[in-house]
DNA sequence: CTCGTGTGCCTTTTT
DNA sequence: GGCACACGAG
């Protein structure tokens, strides 16, 4: 193999393959290729494949780890290289019934978690006002993560009324897991780790197996996980761990900094090598990111270095508000792109999501493609994960809170005295809720023509869970949607909203073609002869595992698949997404906005120390993914969940090497005595947008790099005169609404507009808002 | 039972 | 400002 890209110290930690290593990779080091070269490596020295373990935290860096590999052994097969969750659900698949599953059980999302617990409230009679359900979700799976359980939980509990609710939610919750065949993601780490403690002999075959095991981002690891990795790697002890303690960023979330910072006190005779030579950034960025980290008190000594030339300054801006500087962004975008950058060489990260509004709307305005990673999954989406509830059903029918979503989805005049009904009849017989519905006397409470329904309901699920095997992914859904009569609800609603959910149902469907076709691991045949390889050798050691069907497989990927994994390098759009989502990813130009006090660093974190440690460390990484030109801003007045606050710098500013940024200097406050926004006169257009100003230029920096908009498209300045323009129709137009569509104008004041749709009915629309246009 | 309107909430979120 | 959710009228 050749090794001549490798420096001295990824060569090192390549060629040390036996023992515990612990690789100290900075930011852009070229960690992932170390760790793919390490892997060819062991097989080049004619290891069996199998013997390979190398466990990620993103399906991305899985697939990544995996696909880079094959480039160097091609055609080799049979290693586990996955995520953690998939790590242990593979494991919890072949053994589940050693804890008590059944065969085919489901994994819960959060929404799913969410859903079970409300519903637990509602039986226990809980308020979530008084108990707001995120923070007894938050101790529930924080308790999981230490592996305490509801009654240990009791023990530690300090008698408070709060803790015994919590308490109390707990172990329902559990139960009602347990009930429902069901596992969440904080139930998959621990029941592998159970699953292994419990097992000599299960953790006797893959302790054995797995001769070599690797660990990326491993500072991000907890509890749970390190044990995990403890115990695969007992047999042989060659355990190879690659991490940052500057970039753990996950301990709100239970990652335990410890666990990389002890590392050599864990495994005694630990090889260490620090790979801090940085490929990715020029000087001015990296030293940029140095000034900030070294705020961090309790890290690993490293220090990255570069012999990039220093490159481009870092850019300061300060903005008026939200809407300037995401002008400002958009502007530097259009100026960079004019000197032959693409778009998707451009991210704008950010702290939270709720910041990425002003800049979608430049951006689409001025017809920039971007794509925003964030909110919303579509897996996450109501009609999605319908669809996935009735699929779900087939292969789980004690799964509940499937059942709950799509039993009167579409109506089938199931409410809320049924539900009741229903489910008291199943907790009475302890029975799921389908088996209490194949009852003859629970369906009777019904009325006649919900009865009827709710047996075709039940027929179809009975039916289809014969046929599945028989049945392509794709028949089934189609069979599903079809007899469901979910589809037919949707058609017949014959709303906006309801074809946009038609869409996404369709888009569903293809989303199981392109898996029933493979995906970048193999086809879903490959896959399930992948499987069928490793039961035989379970089944050769005496385990009794089941290979899951082709649809459990399928739902289970969808299920823990996360937003970032959709990130696609090479669609040509800028990206949008948080700081967080930003891991592992690089970009020629990145823009971080809202380095204001209470934004980044967060409100609630600014006196608490540990706290500013991680803000600070995701500063760092935000930084760190920029190649060539980054650039940070802020906003003195920023409108937030409907607010308009005025903004102070963020205290990182301070920290930052100042001698390596150009733009505006710190505490450059630009406000009038009046405390009003000073206009910036003279060299600024002000620019209208329905009576709203939408954009002043630059005239801040005293040496504007053009004049306002020159470096935006003609055709966005067009559409902004268009978009004014169109503001002013008279009574009787047709107008059309991109949410609403058309309808007709039937009054208007100097602010709103009255229109009469065709198929939302009468609405008010505030004027400038959307974009209307008129068709008739 | 379903639809409509009103109230409260609002970090970050690998899986 | 927007959305999810709880509650009240038909």
């Amino acid at each position: 193999m050749d090794y001549s890209n490798l420096n001295s110290e990824q060569l090192k930690a390549v060629m040390q393959t036996e023992g515990p290593v612990l690789i100290l990779a900075g930011a852009g080091s070229g960690k992932t290729a170390t760790m793919t070269h390490r892997i060819a490596h062991i097989i080049e020295q004619g290891e069996d494949p199998r013997s390979i373990l190398a466990v990620t935290f993103t399906n991305k860096a899985a697939g990544e780890m995996r696909s880079r590999v094959s480039v160097l052994t091609p055609g080799i097969r049979g290693m586990w290289i996955m995520t953690f969750h998939a790590l242990c659900l593979r494991m919890l698949r072949f053994h589940c019934e050693l804890l008590g599953y059944k065969e085919g059980f489901t994994v819960y999302d959060e929404t799913d978690k969410k859903a079970l617990i409300k519903r637990i409230y509602k039986d226990l009679d809980y308020s979530e006002k008084e108990y707001p359900l995120a923070s007894t979700i938050g101790r529930i799976s924080k308790s999981k993560e230490q592996e305490i359980d509801p009654e240990e939980f009791l023990m530690q509990s300090s008698g408070w009324h709060d803790d015994k609710v919590v308490q109390a939610v707990y172990e329902r919750y559990q139960e009602e897991l347990m009930a429902n065949n069901a596992m969440d993601f904080d139930d998959l780490l621990w029941n592998g780790v159970k699953l292994l403690e419990n097992n000599p002999n299960v953790l006797r075959y893959y302790s054995e197996r797995f001769k070599y095991v690797m660990v990326d981002e491993y500072q991000d690891t907890n509890y749970l996980q390190y044990k995990l990795i403890r115990m695969l790697a007992s047999a042989h002890g060659n355990l190879c761990v690659v991490g940052d303690d500057d970039q753990c960023i996950y301990e709100w979330r239970g990652a335990d900094i410890r666990n990389i910072l002890d590392f050599e006190n864990d495994y005694p005779d630990t090889v260490t090598i620090r790979l801090e030579q940085n490929y990715r950034s020029d000087g001015n960025i990296l030293g940029l990111a140095n000034s900030v980290i070294r705020n961090n008190k309790g890290r690993k000594s490293k220090s990255l270095w570069t012999d990039r030339e220093a490159g481009e300054p870092v850019t300061y801006k300060r903005c008026d508000d939200e809407k300037l500087e995401a002008w400002y962004v958009t502007r530097e975008i259009e100026e960079w792109r004019s000197k032959g950058l693409d778009y998707k060489d451009f991210a704008i990260l950010y702290r939270k999501n709720a910041l990425s509004r002003p800049f979608e709307e430049k951006l689409s305005f001025c017809g920039i493609p971007y794509r925003v990673l964030a909110g919303l999954r579509f897996y996450d989406r109501k009609e999605v994960k319908d669809v996935m509830s009735y699929l779900r059903l087939l292969e789980n029918p004690d799964d509940d809170v499937a059942m709950l979503r799509v039993i009167n989805e579409p109506k089938r005049g199931v409410g809320a005295k049924s539900l009741s009904n229903i489910t008291q009849y199943a907790k009475a017989y302890n029975m799921s809720m389908y088996a209490a519905l194949c009852e003859e006397e629970v369906r009777a409470t019904l009325t006649k023509k919900s009865k009827a329904e709710v047996e075709n309901f039940l027929e179809m699920i009975a039916d289809l869970r014969r046929e599945k095997e028989n049945l392509t992914l794709g028949d089934l859904y189609d069979n599903m949607l079809n007899r469901s009569g979910y589809l037919n609800a949707l058609e017949k609603a014959n709303t906006i909203e309801a074809d946009g959910r038609i869409e996404n149902i369709m888009e569903f469907k293809s989303v199981i073609g392109a898996f029933e076709k493979g995906l970048d691991d193999g086809t879903i045949d490959e896959m399930l002869e992948e499987f069928e390889e490793e039961r035989r050798a379970l089944l050769g050691e005496g385990f009794r595992a089941e290979e899951p069907s082709a649809l459990v497989t399928f739902l289970e990927r969808i299920t823990l698949m996360a937003e970032v994994d959709n990130h696609d390098a090479n669609e040509n759009a800028v990206v949008l997404m948080t700081l967080h989502g930003a891991k592992g990813l690089e970009f020629p130009v990145v823009f971080m906005p809202g380095l204001e006090a209470g934004v980044f660093p967060g409100a609630s974190v600014i006196d608490d120390a540990a706290k500013m440690e991680e803000e600070r460390r995701l500063c760092y990484v935000g930084i760190t993914r920029a190649k060539k030109k980054l650039y940070i801003t802020s906003a003195s007045t920023r409108m937030m969940y409907g607010r308009t606050d005025y903004q102070m710098e963020s205290p990182f500013l301070e920290e930052m090497d100042w001698s390596l940024m150009d733009g505006d200097k710190l505490n450059s406050e630009r406000r009038t005595a009046g405390g009003g926004l000073r206009d910036e006169g003279g060299l600024l257009g002000e620019y209208f947008f329905g009576g709203r100003t939408l954009g002043t230029a630059d005239g801040y920096s005293g040496q504007p790099k053009s004049r306002p908009f020159d470096s935006l498209s003609a055709s966005a300045r067009e559409t902004e005169s268009k978009a004014h323009l169109s503001q002013n129709f008279e009574i009787g137009d047709t107008l059309k609404h991109p949410k609403f569509g058309e309808g007709l104008l039937i009054a208007q004041d100097d602010k709103t507009m009255t229109i009469m749709f065709d198929s939302a009915g009468q609405k008010k629309i505030g004027k400038g808002y959307v974009k209307i246009e008129k068709i008739g």
